[in-house]
DNA sequence: AACGCTATTGACATTTTTCTCAATAACTTC
DNA sequence: GAAGTTATTGAGAAAAATGTCAATAGCGTT
């Protein structure tokens, strides 16, 4: 065994933490393993329950911070967005951030297991349709007859839906669909998704 | 304890393999507790591992079983539609079967636990891409270009995609948009989404 | 260089869960 | 209704994981 390393208090809990989600985005809030992450993060088990309590504790503080930082994320590409309309670009980042970073599982297994109840994604998505809509409004301005909110709604959330499970199980569906996992085809897939609601929101509808 | 019930050996698999399937879709393969599932069935645990062996058996039965209902399912409410074109009435279909069945939720547990590797969904959207294109094709003989196989195949993809997603975390994400847990608004947005799909399908494209 | 504070851990108790096995009791057959 | 077959189970071993605690050892201070 290595010497110890005597970190502080917050240097140890947010190394913990670190460790604790990368187990957590591989085998869920289930299948965490106190063991593990104390190896991982380089540590004994006991700290663990030292900074955290329990073992409920930790899987808690993972599932929070997970949380805050899939908003912040989705908040920062967002507001990049700002103004500018590269739907395509847009649905490209947002399913970058959420497979690479994790979110996509994390937020599966939340969902799964029941954990998370209040979840905090309260009015998000509400919050992101009513920016959209603005944006669609204004573009839309003159030109035609403007698109009804629930429309709106209806295209941030297939939006959603779809980068979402193609997050979760894109490479497999695309496998199955006999696409191989040619990563382009998963771009190709965005692009053309993103002509489909160009297409959608361009021309004038009821 | 009430007194001991005698099955025939197939009986007695089956119940249990009823039992432990719905304890899995509740808590996934990491979760399953024989103890639990013996309740649920009634018998004792040890029962259990004589027929399959080992827990590690049981919950590779139970995949097994669940992967070839969803694909039956499938191919049945597929082949029903045969020839009509009621997308919006297959979507609902699709999705009402995976959701109630538990097939959405089983999937996304085996994705998420890296379960099931061969997943026996070999080459089932392949399939069903080819079904839906000789439709598509059909339809627009005359008329104008016929779609593209790819543009088929995404098409597929995305109702999957949707489909799938949605019944994982539809009632998350919708609450998530302000649309409260309204059951209609699912039906809502099946309809519209299936008229995105007709208008992409209808129009002549590049 | 000794001291004090406290992060860290080894060792152990407890709890939970899987697996074994010999004994028991339904149901069939004769 | 006695005997045989075998599904079923109680009791307990073994393994795995969480939680407790007193002792240890980094690191800043004097």
């Amino acid at each position: 065994m290595p010497p110890r390393r005597r970190r502080s208090p917050e240097q140890a809990r947010a190394e913990i933490l670190e460790a604790a989600e990368r187990q957590m985005r591989a085998v869920g809030p289930g299948g965490l393993r106190l063991q593990e992450v104390a190896d991982e993060a380089g540590l004994s088990h006991p700290s663990i329950l030292h900074y955290f309590g329990t073992r409920r504790g930790l899987v808690d503080a993972v599932v929070e911070r997970g949380v805050q930082r899939l908003e912040a994320d989705l908040f920062e590409l967002l507001s990049q967005e700002e103004g500018r309309s590269d739907t395509e670009g847009l649905l490209q980042r947002v399913a970058g951030t959420l497979t690479e970073r994790g979110h996509a599982r994390l937020l599966a297994w939340l969902v799964l297991t029941g954990e998370g109840e209040p979840l905090g994604t309260e009015h998000t998505l509400q919050a992101i349709a009513q920016a959209v809509h603005a944006n669609r409004v204004a573009a839309a301005a003159g030109t035609q007859s403007p698109p009804t909110f629930e429309d709106t709604v209806f295209v941030v959330l297939l939006a959603g839906l779809t980068v979402f499970g193609d997050a979760l199980l894109g490479t497999e569906l695309r496998r199955s669909a006999g696409l191989g996992d040619d990563a382009s085809a998963g771009e190709r897939f965005h692009s053309w998704l993103a002509q489909l609601l160009a297409a959608h929101s361009g021309p004038t509808h009821d």
